[in-house]
DNA sequence: TAACTATATGAATACCTGTTCATATATACA
DNA sequence: TGTATATATGAACAGGTATTCATATAGTTA
């Protein structure tokens, strides 16, 4: 083994499994430098309110994503600049292709 | 829609699907700086000959490993830099949790 | 309080994916 | 040529996962 231990290589995979969803990238690519709350964020990207919600969750208990509340709503915004990091990362591999 | 078109988030997502599982990552990580063939990665991670040939293929065929013949045997090697890049900075974020 | 809106959640379903097992292929060597 | 070794591959199976649908929850406003 060369960078990590054994046991990190499930945290990673598991890290990079989130990002392998096209809906949850779709959320992640329209809150880089935004913060939405679910509804707008289902409109932005064209996926159910339930499906969002239920892709949030994981984002969220990844710590990939952070919220707080404001009146009615939650808006939701990217955790750290981590997130945009791999994500831009991710873009100009396949811009490279 | 910010950084990248939506035809493109497809994809992205492809690309993370596929540092998305521990089988590959342990390919990856045990190919940094090393080029190895199909017994030695197999041994290596300890992981049957057959998972390891199959997750090859899903890693040659969206060009993040390369090989060359040499005798008898296959060495696999990293394809570029940025497979690299990419699986340290999942790295990072890990480690910084 | 009642009605409305935003969000979350559980169950069911359909689809996808990774491993194993058996076997094919191909190369090296005696 | 025959045997051994390295690698690839197809089918079958099991487990995981994303969406939908229905509904719950909770906050807001009339």
């Amino acid at each position: 083994m060369k960078f990590i231990d054994e046991d990190k290589i499930i945290d990673i995979s598991e890290l990079f499994k989130i990002f392998g969803d096209s809906t949850r990238v779709k959320i992640i690519n329209t809150l880089i430098d935004n913060e939405l709350c679910v509804c707008e964020i289902a409109n932005n990207i064209g996926v159910s309110q339930s499906a969002v919600s239920h892709q949030l969750r994981i984002l969220k208990s990844a710590k990939l994503v952070k919220y707080k509340k404001r009146g009615n709503c939650i808006y939701y915004s990217l955790a750290d600049e981590h997130v945009e990091k791999i994500f831009k990362l991710g873009c100009e591999h396949i811009n490279e292709l």
